[in-house]
DNA sequence: TGCCTGATGTTCT
DNA sequence: GAACATCAGGCAC
């Protein structure tokens, strides 16, 4: 993993949120390529009682526990998938929830995977998800390589970011720890 | 526009 | 056996 990336990705979770923002990611899939930015995060550490680490190391949540720079999927409701980037030093089950995408390039291969169109594309984790075909095939997944890959940009200015209490949780929901692009369509309305 | 509810399976208590 | 980091569709207003 380059240097920088990795001193990126190992910094507390919530610092790792607010970088990540404007950041890409790429998918191939079928022969086919997408783009999209990161337009909306959550942070979850270990320590915080909403994150699945709270409770320590499980089979279902050791790849949090394991080195920076992977995906965590996970699966919710019986029907969703959710993608987390893991962060933190090995050991530490710390990762980052990606709750909003935006497209770049590919649109065709996200419409055909969500089977529609517009900003409900992927404003919401599970959505994302679904029009990334992203799935707990993908758990674990370094994101330095194909078929998806994390692309940091330079970090963006305070004034392009807004900074919230999480939501769609029931646990610790007072923590700021989320985090999205102002005026942006693709962040989800709950 | 906004609230309410059903769908559905894994994980943990 | 209950909780759950969700979504989409239906209904009332």
């Amino acid at each position: 993993m380059p240097t920088d990336l990795h001193k990126i990705l190992t910094e507390p979770a919530p610092q790792v949120a607010r970088r990540l923002l404007g950041s890409l990611l790429v998918r191939e899939l079928n022969g086919h390529t997408a783009v999209v930015k990161i337009v909306e995060t959550e942070a979850y550490e270990q320590t915080d009682l909403a994150s699945h680490s709270y409770r320590g190391k499980t089979e279902r949540t050791k790849v949090m526990f394991g080195p920076a720079g992977h995906l965590y999927v996970y699966f919710t409701y019986g029907m969703h998938y959710c993608c987390n980037v893991v962060t933190g030093p090995t050991g530490h089950g710390a990762a980052v929830l990606v709750r909003g995408v935006e497209p770049i390039d590919g649109m065709e291969l996200l419409q055909h995977n969500r089977h529609m169109k517009g900003a409900s594309l992927t404003n919401g984790p599970a959505k994302l998800c679904q029009a990334l075909a992203i799935d707990k095939q993908l758990n674990g997944h370094n994101l330095l390589k194909a078929p998806l890959q994390l692309v940091v940009e330079p970090a963006l200015s305070d004034e392009d970011i807004v900074q919230t209490t999480r939501i769609g949780i029931t646990q610790a929901i007072d923590e700021p720890w989320r985090f999205y692009l102002k005026n942006n369509q693709f962040v989800s309305k709950m």
